[in-house]
This record gives C-alpha cells, sequence and structure tokens, in this order.
DNA sequence: GAGTGGTCTAGACCACTGT
DNA sequence: CAGTGGTCTAGACCACTCC
C-alpha cells in the first residue's frame, strides 16, 4: 500500500507529465491541496518535497510552487582538449578572441565570465596519489567559478591542481591578476615546456554536499556531475589534476570516439 | 539563523566526517537524539533524512540508522569500444569467454548476470530525432540488466535501439534468447555488414525517476547518471541509439582522450 | 497586510526487523 | 515482543514576497 503522499505525489506528477499543467504554471496553495486531497498540510508537503526532489517542480518562498521550467544544458566537449592543444602555438591575440567554453555549443564569451582564485597549498592524500607525488608535496591550488552573465550561481567550479615545482620557473603563472589566461592551462604549461601528451576523463554522479550546495546554489543532496580531469605530459608525468562539478542539471558532457577501421 | 535541524545534521555530519564514527557504525535511536538534542522528533527526522539524502547515512527501517558505507564504483572506459571492435572477427569460441563490461576494470564475467529483453516498438519523437528517422519507423527496442552475482538491484539498465529494417537480414537478431550474444552489438551488427565508425556519447545526471527508483533500488530523486550512446557507422549512418543508466554511486566513467603531438 | 511556503512541536499509530 | 524507523494528524508561529 503506497504512502498517502506518495499518491498525492504520483497523482500531481502524472497531472503535470500529461501536459495538463505546463512550464511556469503555478499550483495550488499548500493549504488547498491540503484540503482538496482531504490531506494534512505535512503530508502535502512531504508530497510536494518528493516532487521538488525529482526536479518537475520548483517551490519559491512567500510566492508558490511552480512547474519546474527545464534548464538549457551546456553542452562540453572533450573535443576541446586537442581544440585548445592546437592553438597554443598561436599568438596572444588569436589566443584571446575565443575560450574554451566557448568552443563548446551554446554560448559565447561575452555571456560568460570567469573568475579565478590562486592558492599554494600541500597535496592531500587524494591529489598527491592522482598526481603520483608524496603527500605534502607544495602545489598551487587553482579555483575557477563560470557565471553566465546575469546569473547569480555559478555554472559549475573547477578546482584545478599544478605542481609548484614545474612552474616556478614562470612567475607569471602564479599570478591570480593574470587570468583569464588566453589559450588556457594547456598554454600555460607550454611556456614552461610542458607539452600534454594525455588527458584522463573520469565522470561521476553524486549527491551534493553541502558545501558544493552552498556555492553552487543547488538544495543539498541535489544531484552533482563530477569530473576528475587528469592531464599527462609527453615525458607520462601527472602534470595537472582538476575537478570540476556542476549541477546535474546544467551539464552535459560529450566524448566521441573514433574506432579504427577494419582492414579489407 | 540555520535551522534546527540543518544544525543537527551538521552536528553528525562533523562528527562523522572527522572520523569519529566509522562506516557501519550505528546511530542511536531518533528518539534518543531527540532527546539529546531536546528538539521534536520530527526535526529530528528532518536532519536525518538530509544526511541520507547527502549519503552519509542509511536508514534501515525496524534496525537502525548506520554511517553508509562507500560502494564500490565499478568503471566503464570507452576503449571498451575498439576493444570490442577489434574482437569481431575473431571465432565465437574467442568472443564467447570475455565480455565488454569484463574488460573494465574491477569485474570478472563470473560476478556477472545479464538478462535481455526484446521487443518491437515505433520511433517515439526522441529517438526519432536521435536517429534521424520519422517518427513512427519500427525498431527493436532491446533492454539489458546487469546484476552482480548476489546482489538483488542491478547495477545499470541499458536500452538500445536499432532500426528493425537494417537488420532482418539476419533473424537470430531478433531472437532475444540468443543473448548474452558473444562480441555484443558490434558483432551483431557486423552480420549484417554495418561497421561502426564513431561512438558518440553523452553523460548526464539528474534525479532517480520514480520507474529508475524501482527498477534500480535507489530512493526517488536519488542522483541518477545517463549515458546516451549514438553508434554511427562508416556511411555516416546511426545505427543504434541505447540509453544507460546507473545509480550514481555505483559507476565511473572513464574517457581517455590522446592529443596530437606538436609539430618540431 | 494578505498570502505563500518553512519550521517546529506534541502525540498517535503503523510497519518492519531481529531475538 | 521490544525496539526501530515510517506515516499522519492538528495546530502554532515564522519568513519571505508582493501589492
Amino acid at each position: 500500500m503506497a504512502a498517502r503522499y506518495d499518491r498525492i505525489a504520483a497523482e500531481l506528477r502524472a497531472k503535470i507529465s500529461r501536459g495538463a499543467h505546463p512550464a511556469g504554471w503555478r499550483l495550488p496553495a499548500e493549504t488547498e491541496l491540503a484540503a482538496e486531497y482531504g490531506a494534512n498540510l505535512g503530508t502535502v508537503r512531504r508530497a510536494m518535497a518528493t516532487l521538488e526532489a525529482e526536479g518537475i517542480i520548483e517551490r519559491r518562498h512567500g510566492v508558490g510552487t511552480f512547474v519546474k521550467e527545464k534548464r538549457q544544458r551546456i553542452s562540453r566537449s572533450s573535443e576541446r582538449y586537442q581544440w585548445e592543444k592546437n592553438r597554443t602555438p598561436l599568438s596572444d591575440e588569436d589566443r584571446r578572441r575565443t575560450g574554451a567554453t566557448e568552443f563548446d555549443t551554446g554560448l559565447e564569451l561575452q555571456d560568460l565570465r570567469f573568475s579565478a582564485r590562486y592558492q599554494t597549498v600541500s597535496a592531500d592524500s587524494d591529489v598527491a596519489e592522482a598526481m603520483s607525488v608524496k603527500e605534502g608535496t607544495p602545489l598551487l591550488r587553482r579555483t575557477y567559478e563560470t557565471r553566465r552573465v546575469g546569473e547569480n550561481a555559478p555554472l559549475g567550479i573547477a578546482t584545478s591542481y599544478l605542481l609548484l615545482d614545474l612552474i616556478e620557473g614562470n612567475s607569471d603563472l602564479l599570478d591570480e591578476a593574470k587570468e583569464p589566461w588566453p589559450g588556457g592551462t594547456q598554454h600555460q604549461l607550454s611556456t614552461v615546456g610542458v607539452e600534454i601528451d594525455r588527458i584522463d576523463d573520469r565522470v561521476t554522479a553524486r549527491p551534493a554536499t553541502i558545501s558544493e550546495a552552498t556555492a553552487l546554489d543547488v538544495r543539498p543532496g541535489e544531484p552533482i556531475l563530477a569530473l576528475r580531469k587528469t592531464s599527462i605530459d609527453t615525458h607520462g608525468r601527472v602534470v595537472e589534476v582538476a575537478d570540476i562539478v556542476w549541477p546535474g542539471d546544467r551539464i552535459e558532457l560529450h566524448y566521441p570516439t573514433r574506432l579504427a577501421r577494419w582492414a579489407k
């Protein structure tokens, strides 16, 4: 026997998915729904909480409850890596014209704002293992936030780690005021003679932690798409590890794979 | 001012992440926690619901509440695509020995059980668009569930669509009793002369729908990792579209990218 | 100020699990 | 059967938004 709040949720879910209520439509007040279903307010509120967790409705304090508009997903393609590499030999001016995020479909450079923060830290066990260095090794930690113009919450947050002793040959690389750096990390590393050979992406989904929920302006527990990006140079060294997180409903990661042809 | 349930949740979260309580440790009963914090039972329960959504604790009806053990993630690499292609010319016996999921790290063939269900359907608008065919085009829909031996809930569920008029040259391809097919879909398609040239993966994260929650044995709203896989043959035709879903905490998708070397 | 969703309490009873 | 989490009610009051 399904719980009462499940039946209320199911009924509303069915109405919405059947298209009876378009996106943006305002639902009756919770007290009205309670009267309508002959249920207690708390029971109705629990049903609403379920639908909200499913991403079907949006509750706005003091305003009302609405059928949620589908947010447009940004697409991010792994082809950006080769594209970025191809641009490292270009002039500063050429590199300045477009960024990697603009390369991915959907957005233009002027629609986006970046912010960067640099800190020197020592490697914790997780990053140390990913970079094959000893725990405590000095690193440069760089935190990037990407925002759409007019939006308060960032689209995504990237945390990148570089080996400090690899990059100290170029003091510009330690200066966050030089961001956004035309040509991105691959160009930054090329200034100290590093050529990236391979980039390893590992993608997971998990509930937002409290701090992610705060930073990305989503509810705790809401699905997060997390990418651990590991860059390996032509000498087989791990030269960058980056963790990137997005609210699950804002991103699509695109990975094309070309296969070798059959021998004739 | 943080809500009371937020403070209770924060306190417990801190204790757990500080390592004061190991994985598997049983928390005090909710009534005890209520007394301890001087709060109402409902308030404590709300705090627990938050921690449960974050994946930190697990509540078992009639038993108690426990610090959640981290589930081991299965890794699935895009290298499986080329690996599978390389095996299409091999003998039936050779192909039978290992499957693509065994290729990915972590599991052995004997630890896994597959089940398949075939149905002929007509293309809905979403799949029709993905395959560049008209809505209503006849398709073979194949649903696969992968289970670890001894586990009830599937690891993941795959729904694959093939163009019926492409495969009807080989009636074995319409027979679900032939599953698991040694060599997988790429070999199946090779029997009707199709060579895959390119596979496009699109990865998203989203809350589990009600039906996914039931099928995968997770809570509604829990993070799901979803993959839309599109296979394109050497003539540029979309020959397979597959949707694969996993509980977010069970899978890691691995995508290596090799970059072209700089010209000397 | 009216109306909305958000928090919290107090208490009853149900449903599941292990002994 | 004891002890746990799950459901539901009734009602008070708060916090936010908009007019």
